[in-house]
DNA sequence: GATAATTGTTATGGACCATATCAAATATAG
DNA sequence: CTATATTTGATATGGTCCATAACAATTATC
């Protein structure tokens, strides 16, 4: 990394359409001023930068293998836990992954929108939408997890090998449930 | 976790402060309405899903031990990077941070009028700010490198232990520069 | 049957991220 | 050497995500 010092400089004000967002923050760090590399020093052995990083990196890859989706992770995180959990309401769902309850309602609107999940009023409780997948939603879904598998999660298998991946996938969750 | 159905009910709404911001997202699974614990499935394979989950609770756990400096995850980067960069300008530190040009000068201005980073009009280029770390930034530096050594990655490696947690560092390197 | 609690929702503000644009200073082309 | 282009720090602005308060409808509790 840190290629060439002077080359594309042409591109960059000038064509190149926005694209995803994700490309201008992948570029930022090569695109501006990258001189000389400045040392890193304690830094590389931070926990919370490199987790940032490669946070970011994941997120950047799983946008791009569901480009033909359109899907983010926080939907697809939802796709899953509903078809997992079918007939569970809105506060359950959104308090499980994280998400206040407030804020799971455009991330809902959103995919009831496009036909891939739906609210259903409770005949016990009234209050509550039950949510459940639509046939279309089940459908992306099944198509979303072929991607993932083979785009995505293939990709980290290349790069770290699969004992590896499951390691580091067991102590990522020992740090989020135990931390 | 997902301990108790209707343990702490009553302090929710009147009392408990708001304190950080980190102890209300920590909260949020747990104190809406975490019924019966649900399945989270193919989720808790999700590479992303547990980055993004172990991420939050590390920045969690980092702001709690430099509560008494004051240090976000970015600003405490920053002072490391500078330490270790001294008389770079401001483009190139934010930009191998991957922070981009307009968003640090908020970061910077915090910094300098805190008085443990100052800007230094460049002799050589008069348009560039050169960083330095103030007497008082060090000395604030050294006693966070302290604090994150005892209270930060020492929790780690009680979790983890020392092996692997260098394999892990040494994994979510990989990815965030290869991936 | 009156009060409290829950559910989904809206409104709102803060933090972070990204782009466009600017003035000053410098580099480069002609 | 002068005109143009580029770079640097900065401001303004909009988008997204996160967090809290408040509300109507419904249900639970006393």
């Amino acid at each position: 990394m840190t290629v060439s010092k002077t080359a594309d400089k042409t591109a960059e004000k000038s064509s190149e359409k926005p694209a995803d967002t994700a490309k201008g923050r992948k570029d930022a760090a090569e695109a501006q001023g990258a001189a000389e590399a400045l040392q890193l020093g304690e830094l590389s052995e931070q926990l919370g930068y490199v987790l940032k990083r490669a946070q970011l990196k994941v997120f950047e890859n799983f946008l791009r293998c569901m480009a033909s989706l359109q899907l983010t992770p926080a939907q697809f995180s939802v796709l899953l836990l509903v078809e997992k959990n079918p007939g569970r309401n809105q506060t359950e769902i959104a308090s499980t992954l994280g998400i206040l309850r407030p804020n799971f309602v455009a991330l809902l609107d959103n995919l009831e929108s496009r036909d891939l999940c739906a609210r259903i009023r409770s005949t016990n409780d009234r209050r509550s939408h039950i949510l459940v997948l639509t046939d279309k939603g089940k459908a992306v879904l099944t198509r979303a997890k072929k991607l993932v598998a083979t785009k995505h999660e293939a990709r980290l298998n290349d790069l770290l090998g699969q004992a590896n991946r499951e390691a580091l996938i067991e102590m990522l969750s020992k740090i989020a449930n135990e931390f």
